[in-house]
DNA sequence: CAGTGGTCTAGACCACAGG
DNA sequence: CTGTGGTCTAGACCACTGG
């Protein structure tokens, strides 16, 4: 219990977590409160409660008001993807972007399309599809429902030189989203305009975006055959 | 400009994000320094400081030391995905878990695996595979090297009753991992697995995982059919 | 009820990087 | 060089919750 003189947070961190890594503070172990460990490193308690608060978004210790702090006894692993803009995505590769509006129509959706973009019976909504393409090679195509009542400005819009997935981001903010990754296996259509064969297993996303409570689009992109998606835990 | 009075950083961070979703502070613009927030919403700059990082840290801001503070031209969506012990997984969907080692034998790996793992040429690695089941129906395949250099104790386990997924992560301490998702057609053994047609669009991912520099195992889950990995943004 | 983490404050110094 | 965010401190009060 000697003082130790750490100087930041991160040292404090670092500390921390070496105990928890070599078994000194073995999962599920109670450790000592910020008041004793700021004692013990020598710094102010908000030191170590900004240190303890890292450890804990990285999931490796359960912070519970009274009851204390403890090793977490299955460290959820937790991997941060950024979503980032398609263009984005593949420049950061080191590849040529490209793009290429396949349709764009108004429509008056089906049942299914309209509970989940929680449009009205008699709205019509912005459909479109469109591919990404990196090196000219086909690398994702997007196809899109565009709720007008939460971005009516769509409307005034061609997507022939932005595409959607840009012009949304830009254009129309949004506080919320759910997204879901699957596996599908390429439709007729998917393959001709990926350029694979039918039924070739497809990396895919849905995601649905929320202004509020308002449903602003919905979107499904299916990524090219060899798609990858990375992530560090 | 006048004084606010908010309580405490999550009011600061709530008005800093209405700003920015109202466009008051539109896509680009440079924000006031923590200084002068302080003074206009009558709090400590500590304060200001917490909810500007907080923003920040969701992608919506880019801080930099003297440039100042600017709303993000394109707001990074990042969904953060917990990256549960499957057992977990499954019970918390209501089901009942269940889980059958295929195969567990000692091997020298080929190159590949060699180089994955970083293993030595003439060391052995613990090669094993297991299906874990959801309901009495086969959820996800599990096929796992382990580098018996940084997990030895592993060589003592037979992994009949509990999965490599848990014991690893209860006995074996990491520090970083790699994960890569990916969707790949079920071949005939995973089909037989799994339970479905071979050819069938499959989600899965590879995993690597280290303690330090030191590669602890590489793991790769292949999901059944109909799998969503779902996320909040 | 009492102990723990959560947060705020006012002030200070520092590290970085723009101009 | 100078303005900005990054961080630390000592002390204080609060909110939650376990026992």
């Amino acid at each position: 219990m000697n003082k130790v003189g750490f100087r930041n947070w991160r040292d404090v961190r670092e500390e921390v977590l070496r105990r928890i890594h070599s078994r000194e503070w073995p999962p599920g172990q109670l450790i000592p409160n910020e008041t004793h460990l700021a004692e013990e490193f020598g710094c102010a308690r908000a030191t170590v409660n900004r240190a303890l608060r890292a450890v804990a978004e990285a999931g490796l210790i359960d912070r519970k008001r009274k009851a204390g702090t403890r090793v977490a006894k299955q460290p959820t692993a937790k991997a941060t993807l950024k979503i980032a803009v398609i263009r984005q995505d593949i420049e950061e590769r080191g590849m040529k972007y490209g793009y290429s509006l396949l349709n764009c129509e108004l429509r008056r959706p089906d049942s299914t399309i309209r509970a989940v973009l929680r449009t009205h019976a008699d709205d019509d909504v912005l459909q479109l599809s469109a591919l990404h393409l990196a090196d000219d090679q086909p690398y994702a195509l997007e196809e899109r429902w565009i709720n007008l009542r939460s971005a009516p400005d769509a409307n005034a819009e061609t997507f022939v030189e932005i595409s959607a997935n840009e012009w949304l981001l830009a254009n129309i903010p949004f506080t919320s989203g759910e997204i879901g990754f699957f596996a599908t296996n390429a439709s007729r259509t998917d393959a001709e305009s990926l350029g694979c064969e039918p039924g070739t297993a497809l990396f895919a996303l849905d995601r649905l975006t929320f202004d509020g409570d308002k449903v602003v689009t919905k979107v499904r992109i299916t990524f090219a055959p060899g798609y990858r998606l990375r992530a560090e835990i």
